[in-house]
DNA sequence: GTCTATATTTCGATAGAC
DNA sequence: GTCTATCGAAATATAGAC
């Protein structure tokens, strides 16, 4: 009900932003930039959002709301041994979606700087319980093995690596297809997840 | 014998910039900044380099030194099956460069849209075939299989998520530890490299 | 909601003394 | 090699008319 027919000019302003910021960087686009290709002037800009890091950060929250529910489900496992064990499964949602929002997540990474500045900021403590923070303190879990931290740590940055900003090397081949073969290369490196790496005193 | 005992003035403004361009971004790090830090003043720092971007590059070029033999190696293969064959080795030797110098690296991936900006500049062009276009141009080689640059794409990012800005998850765990989980990590994903995924047709 | 100004700040870069 | 002083450009942000 909150959704579709008219692209309010707040979203469209989005939307171009989210296309610069993650092309140029978010330092290098100015007010101006986005103004020009919206068809308007910087001071209209001002009417929809008091401050060029709200910009940023209404695309932040874009980001955070794709994921919200993936993070409650992370919420209610409640031992070190079920985030392991769910984590493979969990990877699974997570490149699907990374797949389907591409230039929001290369917006991320490009601009994870500009994304602490603001992150610090008052008036956004409550959303501010941060993906990036809550996977952190996933795996700086002494609880999990270090080993399967390690290898988690890896599958992201292995799903990220094969979706993401790959259209000069894969920009022919089908989304679904990268997708499925992104998920074979991670499933294999979490295969082992769960396995005792040192040897376990017996008896 | 072009090395040790005195840090020159000039290589005290890189060790600064790089500590500041890794950790705040090269666009939200003023020469006054630099400057500051080094206990001088701004106007100094361009009797030491032109322009800011200058810096920037000199920084890029050490980690060109840096990677530059696994690039020639890179070069002397001349299949595509000699890549796909030689990539688990070439990683396990880029976990170890990346360990080394993982300021260096963090600096490359959040600075990546400054340093492409440069990168167009006129005076590097010999320089600059540079690293990642190298390893983007190989994994675009329709000779060798998809599912082949797939997983080696994704295993570049797996080490480098297993390595970089890791401080405080993996802070407190021995660097040698760390760089064998990764390494297992990334062999577990790569050992299936070269085994054939579509069916291949017989006689 | 959008415009034309303009205020304010910050930064990269230069000039010239020492 | 480093300093003070300053220029000029760009960017964020504001004021006030329409």
């Amino acid at each position: 009900m909150a959704s579709s027919q008219k692209p309010s000019t707040r979203e469209r302003i989005l939307d171009i932003a989210l296309e610069l910021f993650s092309e140029q960087g978010y330092d290098k686009t100015s007010l101006r930039d986005i103004a020009e290709r919206l068809g308007t002037t910087k001071a209209a800009l001002y009417y929809h959002f008091e401050r060029k890091e709200d910009i940023l950060l209404a695309l932040h929250l874009r980001l955070h709301e794709i994921g919200r529910d993936v993070l409650v489900r992370l919420d209610e496992l409640e031992s070190a041994q079920a985030y392991v064990e769910a984590w493979p499964q969990l990877m699974d949602e997570l490149i699907d979606r990374v797949a389907q929002n591409r230039e929001l997540v290369l917006l991320h990474l490009r601009n994870a700087r500009a994304l602490e500045s603001i992150g610090a900021d008052e008036r956004h403590q409550a959303e501010n319980q941060d993906m990036l923070e809550r996977f952190g303190r996933l795996f700086a879990n002494p609880e999990i093995p270090l080993a399967d931290r390690v290898r988690m740590t890896c599958s992201i940055g292995a799903a990220l690596a094969g979706l993401i900003d790959t259209e000069d090397r894969f920009g022919d081949v089908d989304g679904a297809v990268l997708v499925e073969l992104v998920r074979g290369s991670v499933r294999d490196m979490l295969t082992p997840l769960g396995a005792p790496s040192e040897p376990i005193p017996s008896g």
